[in-house]
DNA sequence: AATGAATGAGGATTCATTCAT
DNA sequence: AATGAATGAATCCTCATTCAT
């Protein structure tokens, strides 16, 4: 048993964590509706329910705020393709018997299918990532860079592994990560008005078969 | 005879299509730099050394300003483009005898390249059509859409053109147009940040070999 | 039998008086560093270690605060004052039998001195006193004219009673206070700013001098 | 006759002066009254019957415009000061043939009075020379300071040359000029509040007998 | 008494746009 | 056509003060 004086409330830092969650929330979805610059603190603050000033308690800028959002959005990407990935192995895929391209395709499926689904169940993300970043100057892009360069990063990683394994790639690991992040990214945020019922699987499959077998079929 | 006033010379539409240009001019570079937002019509008058309320003589608004400028610069790269295409039928590039993948690979090529080259030669046009406007909200996201849309009918068309030809192109066409824009779009924004020495020719042979034959080498 | 939340030990007045003291010696030390404009009720707080809007437990309001401060630093400069001229009579001036001038000069020399002797100890009440009320309205306008009214009307009752005793002041009592109040705060005040090692006994000396004697030196 | 494209419109530099010069007299009144925190950019462009938006036209920010203020009103003291003199010499006071010290005494009497009956005339000044300055932080006090230590010099250059001329001056110069700034300074803030009807004169009068002859008199 | 989250008035500044000349 | 002064809506952010716990 605690001392009295020792009670407090519990408002703690379960409850601030939560009403900053709150506060991005509503943020990622005004941000992602009227773009960074069109957005009011006000406006964040008015769809969160709370009284604009309190943002401020929460975070030092409506720049910081974005920072926040994207630093999030960029973690629960990752996690999800991590996710996939590791569902992947789980599942069996042939990674080590394997002599041919079974992983190298496997992973690009993976990866690609999992971050369109991603962007697809998430379209704020799409504008929060792929979209105001770049046009917000070096403040962000800095970070949008970094971000990129990450994902380009594991991507050449496995490609590089792909080759050491013995899989032929017929162009510079890196380039190929590149466009391939490139790629996926533009379609995530293509997606976005288009009206395709083309499944997040399908186009996974048509970049992996483009990537992979490009357009001339197998004489 | 006219009243004093309205002395002057008669100032032709030439005259008022030559300020008009200036204006642009300026707002092009000064918009490619600081983008849309942090750029002020008084920078933009400072830059093409007028007053800046004569700015608002030419364009009704700051966005009319904006859209102007996107016209002029989708206009000037399909004419870029389609002077490289032309250039290639004029040279005599097998395009009715071709029983092999000829046309297709060389149109591919060509438009790739003249795209990269434009932007090269421009970097200005790429922070306006390619960063900006997606930020920008609604009113200059569908006019980028519209953009695009025209480019990617362009491949499409192409690719159909090439299939009724028999050429095989083994997927959708529309998708490829689609992937295509999208990956040469991106490309030409991340040459602005990186410092490869690729020459946009490199650059091009790369999308076309990956488009066209896939990352796995012909047997 | 109390309820459980009304436990705690009665505090006394006793310690209530002591937390306001925490807080005004906080509130004194930034309002002197930063002035009362740019001193933030979180800025006191955190400086005395308590949650901010305890503050508001003590205190009305950040006005109310400064008044306080005023108000106790008044009390602590008549207290140092009054305790320097009781010793000068302890010391046994003659204050009684003298036909010299010595009372009046003593006195001035021990309350000039006295007078920066604890603003020199305590530069933070120079700024609290002597630089901020009078940029901060009518509210601490007032209050500081009083301060200042009370220790002129003190110097005048002096001088008036070393004139009855019988000493030759050449101007009117009231003026001749006013002018010495005037002298010392501003050269309190100035001494903040300045590198003299001047000391205030040197001051005070060169005041009384100046004050008693002129600039002519006695012929 | 000047071409009529020439001929344009006559708003011109002057007119911007006077533009500006209505916004400061506005400033000036309203800082005089409120202070300056609690004067609003509003305020000053409401009092000077503009839109508020226009007073960024001719100032870059409000503390901008307070320092030009202070300039301006330095400037003015000045000017007030030197004419006064130049009168002085102008009416034939023995500056030469005396081996008296009328010339300090003139001196004094005529800085001094002129000093006096300057703020007298313009009681707004006082508040924003001798009152606000010193409680907005460094900003305003380095440009205050330099505005003292100009008058300090000009006292203590004076005095020199008195001494040099023969004039016996029982302290140091410097120290004697920056207390008569402190005096003169501080009565002319203390004239504010207070109800005398005691004429500028004849606190001059005052004063300068007080440096020069000190209270005890002649004996 | 104590805490610190919540509120919202307030204010400086920017800048697109209008307008008198 | 040209100029640049004038307007004022808009928005970020601060911070005194209140209040639920």
């Amino acid at each position: 048993m605690t001392s009295p004086t020792r009670r407090r409330r519990a408002v703690s830092d379960e409850d601030k964590s939560q009403r900053r969650d709150e506060i991005m929330a509503a943020a990622k979805e005004v941000f992602a509706r009227k773009g960074f610059h069109a957005t009011t603190i006000a406006d964040i603050a008015k769809r969160a329910g709370l009284a604009y000033g309190l943002v401020y308690w929460y975070f030092d800028s409506k720049d910081e705020l974005f920072h926040a959002l994207m630093a999030v959005e960029e973690s629960a990407l990752r996690n999800h393709v991590a996710a996939a990935l590791a569902q992947l192995s789980k599942l069996g895929v042939p990674a080590e018997k394997s002599g041919q391209e079974t992983p190298l395709r496997a992973f690009l499926q993976s990866s690609v299918q999992a971050t369109l689904e991603f962007f697809e169940a998430d379209k704020a993300t799409v504008k929060l990532l792929l979209r105001d970043p770049y046009a917000l100057g070096e403040r962000f892009e800095k970070h949008l860079g970094g971000i990129y360069e990450r994902f380009i990063d594991d991507i050449e990683t496995f490609i590089v592994a792909a080759q050491e394994r013995g899989e032929v790639v017929a162009a510079p690991p890196r380039m190929v990560a590149y466009t391939l992040a490139a790629l996926v990214g533009q379609l995530a945020h293509r997606r976005l008005s288009t009206n395709d019922d083309v499944t997040a699987a399908q186009v996974a499959d048509f970049v992996v078969a483009l990537v992979l077998d490009g357009l001339r079929p197998r004489v």
